[in-house]
RNA sequence: GCGGGAGUGGCGGAAUUGGCAGACGCGCUGGACUUAGGAUCCAGUGCCGCAAGGCGUGGGGGUUCGAGUCCCCCCUCCCGCACCA
């Protein structure tokens, strides 16, 4: 009578596994494989585990258990990424303190993951918040500390990689004789300015609501990532650690890594390398003699490594549009805009600075829409042509990116032209869009292009279509001034032709430099090049790289943290005199202190600058007096590097050790939402390259393989759209308002929203109706799983009522890993019914105890049932080696549909299904083990093969076709020739009867797939 | 606006990469067993048509003996970025 009981075999597996530690990595065996396969670790909040996070979990343990089976050493280990502003604003709430919230929470989760039967080695657990890791956390700061960028290093790292650029201590960085000269404290303060993790005080993300500064990739349209709390910007000092500097590597060496290419782009999108040239402009008056004299200047020297006070130095990636500026633009808070504001212009100025300063970057990005600007008066010097240009502020240049000034070509570039319009500044066109060619004219050249005059596209690609064969076009994307656009394009064979009316050829295609002097007629890229030369031979430019990028704002004002290992010097006054000192290692890890009171300061002073004097002041053996950092470190410190101490997390000694990171690293397969693809990901490649470069680690990369999870969403809903009760709006005519309500657009009135139960509507067309108004259209949509739409799924729900290895199993048939699905209960209903029936075809449901199904039999299997079991295997290997878990399951639902037919059920079949079976549904899979013999846990059994013999048919369907259209299917032997096959075609009824009164003039014939005769 | 991805039955999704469209599951219809069925089993299920047959992978065009798959144009949805000079 045992029916299908997940509640009763899914404990006791679980208890099994942990008593016989049957996932225990063990030492690193180098006789195997290895295998890293990692998780991203969660955040263990209150609200524990959803749906999203077992999709991932599920897919990683079925990556793990199959290779287990085919002899690989497996590592797979799982902890808690516990720093973070939950625990700390239920803290402020309550007065619990942070760390028992955490340690509640990692209990809930813990206690969750293990009823899914995840293969983890809990041995290897951590917490970001354990001392014992943080501790490293803030050595690898020290290192980082401890590290300056040498960008001319040519260095071959243990990968054997010619590389250009190298962090190295910070003992060898070179110290300038002047500084040297001076005193130590120069020499350290020198040393200071080149760290990669340094202070800096600038313009920062301050977030009243959260009572922190927050990272730029933590603001999303002016507001906090997590909270939507407006952010301002205000100048405070912070700690910074320097990114940038590995801005080129980190993009370059994206293009080796097993990553999805969506995710590699957004990472470059976001480095945002771009590369151009620093100009410098003469801004000390227009005196001509001045002019002349600082230009004489300029080319007997070098070009500065500063600007001087009368030079402003701009960044531009088309310094071929030089002679094309007609103004330039400082950002408000440029430190040139005071030399260059005229008395005439200053109020306006100071005004318009002034309003800039209180903007947040919201406020900047919604005003966006119309330029603003202020003139300031004063000019600059253009340095290829001498000419005078006035100098404006504006709020569109930004302050943080290249050096805060442009150079504007509103000829060239959108946005200088929308500004030059709203203040009626001339427009100079410096790039021709080439020569232009009618029909009938003849030209030389090495690429011609080729554009319709036509104003329809399509016409456009018809004859170009049909120029193709004879002039060998291809097609090609082309930079201009400022967008791209397609042209085709031939060789030279196409030169001397006259081309039918109506298509023009291009020459040099929209790239020629025109009013540029002696320039002119160069092509764009050739101009870019030379003129940046020429600007360096002169001392007036240089080739400039720039980054989208920001250093990476590493510190917090929060609690529950990483404290930074670090102290200040005071003086005699007790205030900071600039001058660091770290702790040393022995001193680590740095706790944080204990605090009656979690409330922030409510002003940009960290939290712990309300510690004990005991924990915030020291006196130095030298005597000095010092006083703790108060800040504490963002959350990405703690995921930045855990993958390395799970390789090896009980060390004391080190954080990690070497020889184990040689043999685990780097992780194989690493598993998690698309959220992380820049921030997580960016921040972790950063210190896992600093690391290499300074030996710690012997790969440049940590993640080599990468996929990311699609989202679930909650069930699909149906909804309409109601004026008043019963009077319907067509959703087609509905729009939402900035928050987010149903808006009649006639009218702009408020709409009711009602959910629709699936009997309500029925499918017209592209879309649903109502079942009894079909003019009425209805939204049908699935949304993010959130507590305010209330269709979250609780795992733990599932797992009571139908079993782990049921959430398991829909989880990874729902559809592919990486595509987001929406969630469905009757989905889940679907595989536990297929696991029940797996159940009661080797069980016999109708005994009292657990006991083979008498349908299974220890006898020789038929061949079918052989051939259909080695099918399967194969399916099911190729299915899991490329995570296509959707398939296998279907592949298995296919066996079972099969055998459940079968009065014989021979026990060498079903053991091989059992095992198939086992990486997916691993609890249900080892009772059914056991119940066929098995004597330990399958865990370790090996993976089943197959026969290729044993996977093809003898016998096979072959379609036939005439004219490509499917009329019979005739069964034949699977080595039969073409020549039998297109006989026993032609006698079938239906191909004769088809091919009457007609010629056959071609046979194609695909061998074992289909045949085609093609009839006149 | 820019960049990326995707549009296949009532629904989730399959389709050795150009060769039988719709595997598998859900749902639905009918039947069996049942006091009962929201359990189980059997049969059916893309659309139109009594049938022969025709039509079908967002829309339009093209290449091919043959297109969900390749090429061109367009539409819709999702995700990311959004004054980065």
């Amino acid at each position: 009578m045992p029916r299908y009981d997940a509640k009763r075999l899914e404990p006791k597996w679980q208890a099994y596994w942990e008593e016989h530690q049957t996932f225990a990595t063990g030492p690193f065996d180098p006789a195997k494989e290895k295998m890293y396969v990692l998780d991203m670790f969660p955040y263990p909040s209150g609200a524990g585990l959803h749906v999203g996070h077992p999709e991932g979990y599920t897919a990683t343990d079925i990556v793990c258990r199959y290779n287990r089976m085919k002899g690989k050493q497996v590592l797979h280990p799982m902890g808690w990424d516990a720093f973070g502003l939950p625990a700390e604003e239920y803290a402020i709430k309550t007065g619990t303190h942070p760390a028992i919230t955490t340690a509640k929470n990692i209990e809930t989760f813990k206690r969750q993951l293990k009823s899914l039967g995840f293969s983890y080695d809990w041995n290897r657990e951590l917490a970001t918040t354990d001392p014992d890791y943080f501790r490293w956390t803030q050595w690898i700061f020290l290192q980082l500390f401890d590290t300056w960028y040498d960008a001319s290093c040519e260095w071959t790292g243990p990968d054997g990689v010619k590389r250009i650029g190298r962090g190295r201590p910070i003992s060898e960085l070179p110290i300038p004789a002047d500084v040297t000269a001076n005193s130590e404290a120069a020499v350290r303060r020198y040393q200071d300015q080149h760290r990669l993790a340094y202070q800096h005080e600038a313009p920062v993300n301050w977030c009243p609501a959260l009572g922190t500064v927050l990272a730029n990739e933590e603001v999303v349209d002016g507001k906090s990532e997590r909270g939507g709390h407006p952010v301002e910007r205000i100048p405070l000092r912070q700690w910074l650690l320097r990114i940038t500097a590995y801005g080129d590597r980190l993009a370059t060496e994206l293009d080796n890594l097993n990553w999805p290419e969506s995710i590699k782009l957004m990472q470059r999108n976001w480095i945002g390398r771009s590369e151009g040239a620093e100009v410098d402009f003469f801004i000390g008056g227009t005196d001509s003699l001045d002019v002349v004299d600082w230009t004489m200047e300029r080319e007997s020297g070098t070009f500065p490594k500063e600007p001087s006070e009368n030079t402003l130095r701009i960044y531009t990636t088309r310094p071929d549009t030089l002679f094309g500026v007609t103004y330039m633009v400082l950002a408000p808070e440029h430190p040139a805009v005071d030399r260059l504001t005229t008395p005439e212009q200053r109020a306006a100025v100071d005004e318009y600075r002034q309003q800039a300063s209180f903007k947040s970057d919201l406020d900047r990005t919604e005003l966006a829409k119309t330029k603003s600007g202020v003139f300031t008066g004063g000019y600059a010097i253009n340095p290829v042509n001498g000419e005078k240009i006035p100098v404006w502020i504006a709020d569109y240049v930004l302050i943080s990116y290249g050096t805060g000034a442009i150079m504007a070509v509103p000829a060239h570039d959108e946005r200088d032209f929308e500004f030059a319009e709203k203040f009626g500044i001339p427009k100079r066109p410096v790039v021709a869009p080439g020569e232009v060619f009618e029909p009938g004219d003849s030209f030389r050249g090495i690429k011609g292009g080729l554009q319709s005059a036509s104003d329809d596209p399509s016409k456009t690609d018809e004859r170009i279509a049909a120029l193709k064969p004879e002039y060998d076009l291809w097609r090609e994307e082309v930079l201009t001034a400022n967008r791209v656009f397609t042209a085709y394009f031939s060789r030279e064979s196409i030169c001397e032709q006259i081309l039918p009316s109506g298509i023009k050829v291009f020459l040099h295609f929209g790239t020629t430099a025109v009013n540029s002097g002696k320039y002119d007629g160069i092509e764009s890229l050739e101009f870019k090049s030379k003129i940046t030369a020429d600007l360096a031979a002169s001392g007036l430019g240089r080739k400039a790289v720039n980054y989208r990028l920001r250093d990476w704002l590493f510190s917090r004002q929060r609690y529950w943290g990483e404290p930074f290992p670090l102290w200040h010097e005071l003086d005699a006054n007790g205030q900071p005199t600039g001058l660091l000192r770290v702790d040393a290692e022995s001193a680590l890890p740095i706790t944080l202190p204990e605090m009656a009171d979690f409330k922030p300061t409510g002003t940009p002073e960290p939290m712990l600058s309300k510690a004990p004097e005991s924990w915030l002041f020291q006196t130095a053996p030298d005597g000095t007096k010092l006083k703790r950092e108060t800040n504490t470190m963002p959350q990405w410190a703690g995921s930045c590097w855990y993958y390395l101490r799970f390789v090896d997390n009980k060390n004391a000694a080190a954080f990690i050790d070497p020889q184990l990171e040689q043999q685990w690293l780097p992780i194989d397969l690493y598993v998690g939402g698309a959220e992380h693809a820049v921030l997580h990901l960016l921040y972790s490649r950063f210190w896992h390259k600093v690391l290499f470069d300074r030996g710690h680690v012997h790969t440049a990369e940590p993640f080599q393989r990468l996929v990311n999870q699609g989202m679930i969403l909650g069930e699909v809903e149906f909804t309409g759209y109601e004026k008043s009760a019963g009077e319907w709006v067509s959703s087609a005519e509905v729009t939402d308002d900035e928050d987010g309500n149903a808006i009649f657009k006639a009218t702009g009135e408020k709409l009711a929203t009602v959910k629709l139960s699936s009997d309500a509507v029925k499918k017209s067309g592209d879309s649903f109706v109502l079942a009894d108004q079909p003019d009425i259209r209805i939204d049908s949509r699935a949304y993010k799983m959130s507590k305010s739409r209330g269709n979250v799924i609780n795992p733990d729900k599932v797992v009571e009522e139908y079993g782990a290895d049921s959430l398991r199993l829909y989880e990874m048939f729902m559809g592919p890993l990486e595509a987001v699905k929406p969630w469905s209960m009757q989905g889940v209903e679907g595989v536990f019914r297929f696991l029940s029936r797996v159940w009661r075809t080797i069980t016999d449901d109708r005994a009292d105890d657990v006991r083979l199904n008498p349908a299974v039999q220890d006898t020789t299997p038929a061949e079918p049932q052989l051939r259909l079991l080695h099918k399967t295997i194969k399916a099911v290997t190729h299915d899991f080696e490329t995570l296509g878990f959707n398939t296998s399951i279907s592949r298995l639902m296919e066996f079972m549909n099969e055998v459940t037919n079968w009065n014989v059920r021979p026990i060498s079949i079903m053991r091989p299904f059992v095992l198939l079976l086992s990486p997916l549904a691993p609890h249900i899979a080892e009772e059914l083990w056991q119940l066929l013999g098995g004597t330990t846990t399958l865990a370790y059994e090996p993976w089943p093969t197959f026969d290729p013999k044993l996977v093809e048919d003898s016998v096979i369907d072959v379609p036939v076709q005439i004219n490509g259209k499917l009329r019979a299917k005739i069964t034949v032997a699977a080595k039969a020739d073409q020549a039998s096959i297109e006989a026993a075609a032609r006698s079938e009824d239906s191909i004769v009867s088809q091919l009457e009164g007609k010629t056959v003039i071609k046979v194609v014939y695909v061998p074992g797939r289909m045949l085609n005769f093609v009839v006149k």
